[in-house]
DNA sequence: TCTGGGGTCCTAGGACCC
DNA sequence: TCTGGGGTCCTAGGACCC
């Protein structure tokens, strides 16, 4: 199985593997807290939105690893949180309690994250040509033109170049990173989870299937708590029985994505590195303290919640077409409705109107959260309120309505982060 | 595990069109 | 007018990810 690189001439396999990097943030948020509060370091640091004011309502964002000892998580309810890991100041105060038994509870300031972010992005657009920007602290980079894969003193020498970013990270940001390399996407973004924190997993063209193999299902990019638990009925445990499995079998139970993540279990990935597109969709959404039926503090909410995404559209430069709420009644049942328009808009009055005419379904219930959204985006540049001049149209116009979905409208572009 | 916020993609039925 | 086939759009919901 191991081919030594002297193989037959034009071996079939690999024929050109590309070297890809997932670099993942260790505990983002944490991190940065701990970079303008170093006594942070060495602490358990917990930080959740949404538990200021008052009663701890809210979820925790980020743990750091001292936290996660606790059984602390993210998507935990701050509460609960608290009760693992009591806030450092509370635990002084309380002889029942050990101060280092405790922790240091911090609010989401995401537009710092964003700003050490930033710094961070720089760095990766330097070491690689091409780079996708997954979220505030994750991104794909393809060096195939940086580095190589050819072994020298017993070590690839991507897994020098890899190192060579997480260690420029670390020096000038002072945040560590994890880092995976693999010659596709997939496999490199488990690799790069596979030895948090401060990890470096490198895994050669050859050696994808075994690498996959012994893992649960679950470490499969896509498999998520549903779909491990329906594998599993089906007899499949690990990604190597995934990777095992009859491809009918798995499409027949999973559609199209049961294919994709068969595909990624067996180390089959050719999706290329490319820069994040324009949004999709824009969305606010906020969670009562408690369920409420007032149907006036409903209105406001989403009056606001409204007021808020016309304004993130209008700062991208979006226009939408269809306008949708969420609403979440106990104990957690989530709703849609949405209303398309006939034609995009840019309009903060409308936005909040129609969100307003679909609560009105909602009228008498409790509700315990309320989403608005806008979609169907273009980002017009040029002239859109022209719908009258259909003579010729500008060759430079390149949103043909659902051109959303193509992903790679490379020539216009630029990416939109502000 | 009683649940925060911002996203993406997929599916499925119905309307409507040719 | 009792009935084929194909395509697109709209809406709602589900699963997943960070």
């Amino acid at each position: 199985m191991v081919d030594e690189g002297g193989t037959l001439p034009g071996a079939d396999d690999d024929a050109d593997p590309r070297i890809v990097c997932h670099v993942d943030m260790d505990c983002f948020y944490a991190s940065c807290e701990r970079l303008r509060e170093p006594e942070l370091r060495g602490e358990a640091v917990v930080v959740g939105m949404g538990y200021e004011s008052g009663e701890p309502h809210g979820a925790v964002a980020t743990a750091s690893y001292e936290a996660r000892a606790y059984g602390v998580e993210s998507a935990q309810p701050v509460s609960q949180a608290l009760e693992l890991l009591p806030r450092k100041a509370v635990a002084r105060e309380d002889p029942d309690l050990d101060p280092a038994d405790a922790g240091h509870y911090r609010p989401v300031d995401l537009e710092y994250y964003r700003e050490v972010a930033g710094e961070i992005k720089a760095i990766l657009h330097e070491c690689a040509d091409r780079v996708r920007e997954v979220s505030v602290d994750e991104a794909y980079l393809d060096v195939t033109e940086r580095t190589a894969w050819e072994v020298v003193d017993g070590r690839p020498l991507a897994e020098g170049y890899a190192r060579h970013i997480k260690e420029r990270i670390a020096r000038e940001v002072g945040v560590p990173a994890s880092v995976g390399v693999a010659p596709t996407m997939s496999a490199a973004k488990v690799a790069s989870d596979h030895d948090k924190p401060d990890g470096l997993v490198v895994v050669e063209p050859g050696g994808v299937r075994d690498f996959f193999d012994p893992l649960p299902v679950e470490a499969v990019h896509g498999v998520g708590p549903v779909t491990a638990r329906k594998l599993g009925e089906m007899g499949v445990e690990t990604a190597g029985d995934l990777a095992a499995a009859d491809p009918t079998a798995i499409r027949e139970r999973f559609g199209e994505r049961g294919r994709t993540l068969y595909d990624r279990a067996r180390g089959n990935d050719d999706r290329a590195v490319t820069p994040t597109g324009r949004p999709k969709s824009l969305s606010r959404e906020s969670a009562f303290t408690e369920a409420t039926a007032d149907a006036g503090r409903q209105r406001e909410t989403v009056a606001g919640l409204a007021a808020d995404v016309a304004e993130r559209a209008e700062g991208k430069g979006a226009l939408y077409r269809t306008i949708g709420i969420k609403a979440v009644t106990p104990p957690y049942d989530v709703y849609t409705r949405e209303r398309s328009l006939p034609g995009p808009v840019a309009d903060a009055d409308l936005v909040r109107e129609v969100a307003g005419d679909l609560l009105a379904e909602f009228a008498g219930d409790e509700i315990r959260k309320l989403g608005v959204r806008v979609s169907n985006l273009q980002f017009g540049a040029a002239e859109q309120a022209r719908l009258d001049g259909w003579d010729d149209d500008e060759a430079v116009e390149p949103t043909p309505d659902r051109s959303t979905t193509d992903g790679q409208s490379s020539l216009t572009d630029f990416d939109g982060r502000e």
